[in-house]
DNA sequence: AGCACA
């Protein structure tokens, strides 16, 4: 009722005096420095908020004393000369509040360590796996602690510097974890992100609720028992096959070849991918895809598990954690590749005799998927493609936004596979995606990463 | 040139 009053309210004459100033028609992103430089002959500046507005040519400052705020005033209204910044008139009066209320509250002030809170879900429903995993898109991840607050599940993520914190933060705060990543309850997750005030985060085990990739030799959490390969326990107590950096990958429904090539494409959407081996068995098609970490293998796991590499059905994955941690194989044959050496392929390595493999014979060819002839529809669906929606239960969006944006994917995502769907060659899907460079373990950074829009 | 957390 009384709003257009209230409004109308704002002429010169009737504002009340305030501690807080309101000045406008400021210089470009005038600096806090020169506020302080105008203001501070007529007392102690004690709060400001700088580039306020649409043009953000607008701030406030805030005096100690109210008297002080006055002087500068009047001390204006009667004078020959405006108030000047660069040069350029500056209008002051005093505020319509009597305080600056300023947000800057610590979360925004940068640092190297991340303070996330993930909206709407419980403690398990996100590992630090998939935490890792995303927050890796921008850099090398430090250190990760979880815990849980009254604010909700939380975690605090440790870049190198401040600068690729303060990248994550900008592309991921108000975003997302892609469902594909989460456990199909969860509908939404949002993630609230500031800076912590810590710079080094002291993780004193690997475990469930901490990692430092720092060391990858820190010791594992004393409650899982039993040293190296510690069985974890599922969420209802059964034990798990050990974690493994290797994928045992069991292809069922093979009705299209799955080459080295399309499965190098389909498990690079998770990290840098080291080797491939493809065998046999059973009658069968199985392989192993070797990454550099259980972490990134773990989210390939879980993410691909049960899913299809071609739409139909056709080619549905199966994945266990192998007993391997180094896969042994020939850096380049139709049923093995290994990333780690450079140009192996080119090089058509001399077949050595004597070179012993792990386990028994992918190396002994046979040959039942000749060429890449994949099916014709262009309706193959790779499931780590943001813009498609048939693979993953639930589309890979981020809210407010339901279709690929014209944007490229934040920093680090570059290398996702868009489209094994065209029925690549092997040669094409060389040259689209690449070929990891020698000995390069993926620093966390450069390798795939799934579609974050 | 005219008031900031959504």
């Amino acid at each position: 009722m009384s709003s257009a009053g209230a409004g109308q309210q704002q002429f010169r004459y009737t504002q009340t005096p305030s501690k807080v100033l309101h000045l406008r028609n400021l210089p470009w992103e005038c600096a806090e420095e020169e506020l302080v430089e105008l203001c501070k002959p007529f007392g102690k500046i004690v709060n400001t908020k700088c580039n306020v507005g649409a043009n953000r040519n607008q701030a406030f400052v805030e005096f100690a004393d109210l008297n002080q705020a006055i002087s500068m005033v009047s001390y204006y209204a009667s004078s020959s000369e405006p108030a000047q910044v660069r040069g350029k008139t500056v209008y002051i009066q005093y505020s319509n509040r009597q305080e600056i209320v300023n947000n800057k509250s610590s979360g925004d002030v940068v640092g190297n360590v991340l303070l996330v809170t993930i909206e709407g879900v419980e403690a398990g429903d996100v590992s630090i796996d998939v935490i890792h995993l995303v927050f890796s898109a921008f850099g090398f991840v430090h250190k990760i602690a979880t815990f849980e607050k009254a604010a909700g599940f939380q975690a605090l993520i440790q870049f190198s510097d401040s600068g690729t914190a303060s990248e994550a933060r900008n592309a991921l705060d108000g975003r997302s974890i892609p469902r594909y990543l989460l456990p199909e309850h969860v509908t939404s997750c949002l993630l609230r992100i500031s800076f912590s005030a810590h710079t080094d985060l002291n993780i004193k085990f690997q475990s469930h609720r901490s990692r430092d990739y720092t060391n990858p030799y820190l010791p594992v959490n004393p409650s899982a028992i039993d040293g190296t390969l510690q069985p974890t326990l599922g969420p209802d107590g059964k034990k798990k096959e050990p974690e493994s950096n290797v994928l045992l990958a069991s292809i069922e429904n093979m009705q299209y070849a799955v080459t080295v090539d399309v499965l190098h494409t389909v498990f690079s959407a998770f990290g840098t991918v080291q080797k491939i081996a493809i065998f046999e068995k059973n009658g069968g098609m199985q392989a192993l895809i070797q990454y550099p970490d259980v972490a990134t293998a773990a989210v390939a796991k879980d993410s691909l598990e049960g899913h299809c590499i071609y739409d139909g059905g056709y080619c549905k994955l199966h994945l266990s954690y192998s007993r391997h941690t180094d896969l042994n194989v020939k850096a380049h044959s139709d049923k093995s590749r290994d990333y780690t050496v450079q140009d192996a392929g080119i090089l058509a390595v001399p077949q050595a005799p004597g070179v012993p493999t792990v386990g028994t014979g992918w190396q002994g060819s046979s040959q039942m998927f000749a060429g890449p002839q994949a099916p014709a529809t262009s309706s193959q669906i790779p499931g780590w493609d943001p813009s498609s929606h048939s693979y993953v239960s639930a589309p890979v969006t981020y809210p407010g936004q339901t279709s690929t944006p014209p944007v490229p994917p934040y920093p680090g995502a570059g290398a996702i596979p868009t489209a094994a769907a065209a029925s690549p060659t092997a040669s094409q899907l060389i040259s689209q995606y690449g070929m990891q460079p020698t000995g390069q373990h993926s620093s966390g950074t450069g390798a795939a990463q799934p579609p974050y829009y």
